[in-house]
DNA sequence: TGACTATAGTACGATATCGAACTACAGTAG
DNA sequence: CTACTGTAGTTCGATATCGTACTATAGTCA
């Protein structure tokens, strides 16, 4: 491998983990007392994909190991912002289903964060934006599947 | 803002959050039980910059609390991997300094990343990742400049 | 010099994260 | 049906992370 590449990829991995941080920060210091990022991702994505997935299904989604997200959804369901129900396909298993509130909980969020995006849509262009996530996607899936080796 | 323009954002987040994961598992498969990502990145940083730095500047760095880099570089000193001396222009500041130990961690850590990186180089273009950098660092700067908005 | 404010680092408590081990159920082969 | 293997989710213990509050030193201003 040429001298200037590993640097490279450090470079990028050390910029992403920069931007999780701030990204996360930014979320965080707009969501009530006692959430965290973990639970308005988990809510956004039974919204935008659909619910009643598995939980095993969810973890997978955000790459977190199975024991992180039973607690992620353990925080959800006492706050009432998604129901636990038996999987019928699998007695093992169970689907997370989104309450109302759990709904209004990310229209809410997402509300509050209507000012900071639209600032950061103003100063970063979103065109930029869709030009590296054809390059973020690759990347994320080929270090997804090549976890193991 | 348009109507595409968030769910963009968030998704640029969602796969930055996934990257972060999967580069996170990737390195600490690596390194010797009991360290982490943060032990390595740490070492990374002042190896590539200049040791000397003061945990705040650091902790800057990594957009990372302060009580977190306390921590961390806690956890360096005790396995000898860094020191910690007192700022001469600064008595309430310290100063750390990679120790011999410290630097040789860092490079075998790199050695054992390297058929993983090498590998990750043939599949995803380093040519890829010097077309993203730009708008990644951008990103970054503007949300760190704009953090407390 | 003394009062005030700001900053660097730490101590501490709360909780998030994670790996290992466990339980319960599923799937398969005989 | 039984044994075996695999998988979904939880429990549990270790520790990482982080916010708050605190201590000590710096800097500023009169």
């Amino acid at each position: 491998m040429d001298k200037q590449t590993l640097p490279l990829y450090f470079e990028l991995f050390t910029e992403i983990g920069i931007i999780q941080q701030l990204s996360r920060a930014l979320l965080e210091a707009r969501l009530p007392e006692g959430f965290l990022q973990s639970h308005f991702s988990v809510l956004n994505h039974l919204t935008r994909v659909h619910d009643g997935r598995t939980p095993l299904q969810i973890a997978r989604a955000f790459q977190l190991p199975k024991t992180t997200m039973t607690h992620t959804l353990s925080g959800l369901e006492k706050h009432g912002l998604i129901e636990m129900r038996p999987n019928p396909n699998d007695g093992r298993s169970k689907c997370v289903w989104l309450t109302e509130q759990g709904r209004e909980f990310r229209q809410e969020s997402i509300e509050k964060l209507g000012f900071a995006m639209s600032d950061l849509a103003q100063h970063i262009d979103p065109q930029k934006i869709e030009k590296i996530l054809p390059t973020l996607k690759e990347l994320r899936i080929y270090l997804d599947e090549n976890r193991d080796k």
